[in-house]
DNA sequence: CCGAGTCTGTACCAATCGGTCAACACTTTT
DNA sequence: AAAAGTGTTGACCGATTGGTACAGACTCGG
């Protein structure tokens, strides 16, 4: 075997999708995102295809690091804390330094799933399965009764969702982040009402 | 005064924005945009400056005749049933047969508001003035005695804010409709509950 | 130590990008 | 009817777009 790649391909993968997620698909040019990844065009072309195949796979990166961040953090400790914790995360990550990008599949959503089936279908399974754990840890604090259980956990599922894509709505759109806190309150609130 | 404009100046910016609207700033070259709209090159640069500028201008009419819709939608019935009527009305024209667009607001807040800081004003005022609408509405009802005292009203409102942007988002990307019911339900469910 | 095979760098490509400009069309004023 | 002024048109512009081709660099098996 012949001259190993001189770049890992998964970390420059990884380099793509901040340039990708903090400007979005077609604002990124080729140039940028070249210089971004550090490597040259033959080389680009060669390991990723394309720009959209490029864009496409660092969604799925990204996609899967947030959910397995998630199932990780929702394995740890009680349902309410659990959720609790996943909004705390979003909230620190809204107003750390570098949080103004959003959130990488929300961007897709607007900029891409449009009028792309494969964003699309990226987005929609990203989605789905983030809407899925929620929905399990409410039904786990329900039946720990911790949650009152007259709630509809998919439905609740669901308005959670909301609140996480408008905490990244506001905060991309450069809002005061005291809104963002408001709302990752008011999402507790849904289930653990004062 | 010589050669009126063969073309209505606020008229032809509505077609921009159509186009603008459901497939964004970048995404919508020249060529395209000046099929929708029907003009020429020189036209349009002579009438309208630029791209950009066209763009936001679109965004401002667009901004402006939602919320007018709104208030006038909000002067016509009570606190409650004005709340429900808007979301109603959000919910119609998600599954309407263009609502795939999603809104033109959220669209860019987060394709350009990030970087962009008069896109960023436009949507910062569009979307605290909607939220001002919804507070006054909910404090309404808290006057009337039809919502519950006891909530934040500021709070609410941007909490509904969250809804209509995770009803939009969720459209947008092409989900199952059966999900912006329930976000609409889920909103109405934070000021009446069942 | 010499090809075979793989990776990298860059020159190059047609196409398209957003934007300009000058010639021409038209209406009003004088 | 001609001057003055505005509107429209489409050819044209350089720059940049995403993408290709190929020469050269490198590492291996024989």
């Amino acid at each position: 075997m012949p001259w190993e790649k001189q770049f890992d391909v998964d970390e420059t993968l990884a380099k793509a999708g901040q340039a990708f997620w903090s400007q979005g698909y077609e604002a990124t040019s080729m140039s940028a995102l070249l210089a971004a990844m550090g490597i040259q065009k033959g080389s680009f072309y060669s390991t990723y295809g394309s720009k959209h195949e490029a864009y496409l796979r660092s969604l799925e990166q990204y996609a899967k690091t947030r959910l397995d961040e998630f199932e990780q953090l929702a394995r740890r400790s009680g349902a309410v804390d659990s959720l609790r914790a996943f909004f705390e995360a979003i909230y620190e990550d809204c107003v750390s330094p570098t949080g103004h990008r959003g959130c990488m599949i929300i961007n897709c959503a607007l900029e891409l799933a449009h009028d792309d089936p494969k964003a699309q279908a990226i987005v929609k399974t990203a989605i789905a399965r983030n809407e899925e754990v929620l929905r399990r840890l409410i039904q786990a604090g329900q039946e720990a009764g911790e949650i009152n259980r007259a709630l509809d956990a998919s439905a609740t599922a669901k308005a959670m969702m909301s609140f996480v894509m408008g905490m990244r709505v506001y905060s991309r759109s450069g809002s005061d982040l005291e809104a963002v806190r408001i709302l990752a309150d008011q999402a507790m609130a849904l289930i653990a009402p004062t």
